[in-house]
DNA sequence: GCCGTTTTCGGCCCGACTGTTTTCAGTCG
């Protein structure tokens, strides 16, 4: 089995954990936490990375030490660092350690004064009422854990398309209160991030308390979690918690910046100012007590030197070293799309006919549209089989002549079955402009197998572009077992493309994996896998995962005008 | 444990809120 990145940041978070509960140096213990960062975020497996002779303390936070520990890792499976740790910390302790309310400190006190080392031990005490003899200790604490204890974690991550809605109302709403002369969305859904834990709202407002007054009187509050004069949390009805802050407005793009993050890009940021002798905190970049800047993002950035970097690439991988060299990309934009590769009608599991596809991508300003649906192998989808499809090329010829609409590109979504062949017979395929390889079955296969499967279907002489590579429904279905970077080799290779699906449960390819095909040359095509005439407006949410991976226009199919996108869709290799 | 335009030692991001206590430690982001 192999070792992958994820296995060695969980490995290091916990031992950051177990040296918490050690109350070893905290330093030593954030180095463990930023290490688990950075190899959590690598765009491409380590073991790949050492085979390709890539030196692992050039990573930010990964020094002699943590080197050789993820050696060790990924060549035996395990830590002996870790194990000697958890001899040392009782099994259990880790899970105190999760709870509201609990940190290392108070986890430290329960296990000496009570003998506290495991949850089921904790809810006795809270039971016994134990826990209010504790000095420290009162009852709201004590109501919290037993909460906690009754009604395990429930930190379950919202898609950022469904957190958008939740956001924009309580924003509209946030905006007329008291004094409020600015406000954003800020934290991991600025940055863009496919999943969102929790809403940052911030706030310009000369009356601070009213606003803190007005955002926990908020109809959709289930739960006030705190409130003072400059910070609240609340709990939504949606079980969804919002954090608002409010600043002075001289301070709002200090605090836009603090509280985007990342958390690893802030401390990186704020080392640069220290260096320079700035201190840079939510309300601006000082000098001794002078503010020289933070009424803007840009003019925070530019307190250390730089230029201002765009929220989506603010995760410490490597913006802060590009900004400062020059070489930030223009990342891509939505109105650089100038067509969509992957597009259904009612003729399968759509809505609409191709018409109405073809009128409503013409509103969304596309160029180009490529209808693709089902080919026959799933039967749920109504796929079409050589004769149906057949229909379906008239009546896109028809379209086309009509000149009404956005021109529409003859397509399929065909199947990769289990071996890598093809759902539909090669002369059907050759018949069309572009061929969509999907794999909507057999996610279970071992990453061997199912890195063949795909490799094979790359070879096919017709085929064009991979859909949603990883088959990943977030939430629902992990990411198919792959050697993404053979696939992506061998897409450059073969002269196809990689789709960037912008459903928002699929996001597919994700962040990591634009670098992987950028990095090899590969061209992504940002698709809204429309099935519905408004479902183009998705676009929105693939061109914000195509941005956190660092893609120009140049890195992307569809800004291509349709004269120079034809010839690279119709494949005549061999 | 990492790191260096204060470079091989001595730093390491920083402020708000809570609960409890009575001046602040702990937690959180």
């Amino acid at each position: 089995m192999p070792v992958h990145n994820n296995d060695v940041a969980a490995i290091f978070d916990e031992m950051a954990d177990l040296l918490e509960l050690q109350q070893a140096n905290p330093f030593r213990i954030r180095a463990y936490r930023r290490a688990a960062q950075t190899v959590r975020a690598q765009p491409r497996q380590l073991r790949d990375q050492i085979a390709a002779g890539r030196d692992l303390e050039e990573l930010p936070g990964i020094g002699e030490d943590l080197a050789g520990k993820i050696s060790e890792i990924l060549g035996t499976g395990k830590c002996q660092a870790l194990r000697k740790l958890q001899r040392q910390v009782p099994a259990g302790l880790e899970d105190l350690l999760h709870l509201p309310g609990l940190g290392p400190a108070r986890v430290r006190q329960l296990r000496r004064e009570l003998r506290i080392t495991s949850l089921a031990k904790l809810r006795s005490a809270i039971d016994k009422g134990k826990l209010r003899e504790l000095r420290g200790f009162g009852p709201k604490i004590e109501a919290r854990l037993a909460a906690a204890v009754a009604n395990p974690v429930t930190g379950k991550r919202m898609l950022r398309s469904t957190a958008r809605a939740y956001a924009e109302e309580l924003a509209g709403y946030l905006g007329k209160a008291p004094g409020v002369s600015e406000l954003a969305v800020a934290g991991s859904y600025r940055r863009g991030r496919d999943t969102i834990g929790d809403i940052d709202l911030l706030v310009a407002s000369s009356k601070p308390a009213a606003v803190v007054k007005a955002f926990t009187a908020y109809d959709e509050v289930r739960e006030v979690l705190a409130a003072g004069g400059t910070k609240a949390s609340v709990r939504l009805a949606s079980g969804l918690q919002v954090d608002l802050r409010i600043v002075p407005r001289a301070s709002f793009g200090a605090a836009l910046h603090y509280f985007t993050g990342s958390k690893a890009h802030n401390i990186h940021l704020r080392r640069m100012g220290q260096r320079k002798g700035l201190k840079i905190n939510e309300y601006g970049v000082f000098r001794g007590d002078e503010r020289v800047a933070g009424k803007t993002e840009e003019s925070v950035f530019r307190s250390v030197g730089l230029p201002w970097i765009p929220a989506e690439l603010r995760e410490d991988r490597g913006e802060i070293e590009a900004a400062r060299a020059g070489r930030l990309p223009r990342l891509i934009e939505r109105d650089e799309i100038r067509g969509d590769l992957h597009v259904h009608t009612a003729a399968t599991d759509g809505s609409a006919s191709v018409s109405e596809m073809s009128r409503a991508a013409h509103q969304a300003g596309l160029e180009y549209v490529a209808i693709t649906d089902h080919s026959r192998y799933l039967g749920a989808y109504r796929g079409l089989d050589a004769a149906r499809l057949a229909k379906q090329l008239d009546e896109i010829d028809a379209c086309n002549q009509s000149g009404a609409g956005t021109k529409v590109l003859k397509g399929i979504e065909v199947d990769i079955l289990e071996d890598g062949s093809l759902a539909l017979p090669d002369k059907t395929l050759a018949a069309l402009d572009l061929v969509v390889g999907a794999i909507h079955s057999h996610f279970g296969l071992s990453r061997r197998r199912q890195t063949t499967r795909l490799l094979r279907a790359i070879e096919h002489p017709h085929f064009t572009l991979l859909a949603h590579p990883s088959a990943r429904l977030i939430g629902e279905r992990d990411p198919l077992a792959l050697d993404l970077e053979r696939v992506v080799k061998a897409c450059a290779d073969r002269g196809c493309f990689l789709e960037l699906n912008a459903q928002p449960q699929r996001l597919d390819l994700d962040d990591a994996a634009c670098l992987l095909a950028r990095d090899q040359g590969v061209l992504v095509s940002i698709a809204s896998d429309a099935h519905r005439p408004e479902d183009f407006g998705l676009l929105e949410f693939g061109v914000t995962q195509a941005r956190r991976g660092w893609l120009e226009a140049a890195n992307v199919l569809n800004s291509l005008p349709l004269k120079r996108i034809r010839p690279l869709l119709r494949r005549t290799m061999t």
